[in-house]
DNA sequence: TATTGTTATACTCTATAACTATA
DNA sequence: TATAGTTATAGAGTATAACAATA
């Protein structure tokens, strides 16, 4: 169809590719635990970082603190979250029992789907992956 | 701040991460010719296939054909690119004279984009992991 | 002065449905 | 029947600005 690919030598339009395609299937995965990405790495960083402010936690994923009041809300009305005062103006955040429960499900689909889309890589290769994509964005 | 990352082992948080850093530099180096990624990417095609359609193009880039049709008249519009009939449904597209300049203005912002983020990497291991990405995005 | 949480809002990107004209 | 192009529209995701309360 196209006879020479304009893309071939862009590693950029390849990590973007591969990222939109990984993220649809992490989404997949979530969707019956009625989970978004976003939301599941929120649930991450809280169980990681018992006690973390949504403050901390946007400055962490990259999410900005006005995005995160509406997803944390959400998280909470769920009963998967509960807030404790920190100082007057911030909130120490935990998980609930509901919300370890829906934690470890979601850590489970999470590694079930790394395991199905990058299982087939050596270990080595995909650490190698990892590192170099590590770099990259943390490199700015 | 996060005693343990829990995303220290998710490859496709990193890949997400990554892509995300890409694009946002990609878009800052197009921004002075006014192009968006998307539609420097379909200037590129364009370059490469002469006379494509416009709903190929969406199949090659993962455009959907209703997302497809504002960008083609907003390119279309500006000059960049000229319709042809090609049957009664379909027109081929091409470059113009202004599009051709562009396109290569925007190759060269690409290129330099590239060799920017990750120039530092040497030659095979930026293979490898490009080669990687690909398998992945073309996987499933 | 700076930070937290919040609200409002706008913009982009993406997805679905429906229509016509044509093959 | 299937495809191309188009329009309308809805839903995410993300961005900025502003505010009150607190440090």
């Amino acid at each position: 169809m196209i006879p020479t690919d304009p893309f071939d030598a862009l590693l950029g339009y390849h990590l973007r590719r591969a990222s939109v395609a990984v993220m649809a299937d992490l989404a997949a995965a979530l969707a019956p635990l009625d989970l978004k990405p976003a939301e599941a790495s929120i649930l991450f960083t809280i169980a990681a970082a018992d006690g973390i402010t949504q403050a901390e936690i946007g400055r962490a994923l990259g999410i900005q603190r006005a995005n995160m009041a509406p997803i944390i809300a959400s998280l909470t009305k769920r009963g998967l979250l509960a807030k404790q005062t920190a100082d007057g103006r911030s909130q120490s955040l935990r998980l609930t029992q509901t919300g370890q429960t829906i934690h470890h499900q979601a850590s489970a689909a999470a590694q079930d789907h790394e395991h199905r889309l990058f299982g087939h890589l050596p270990a080595a290769e995909r650490q190698r992956l990892m590192t170099q994509l590590k770099t990259i964005w943390r490199a700015p």
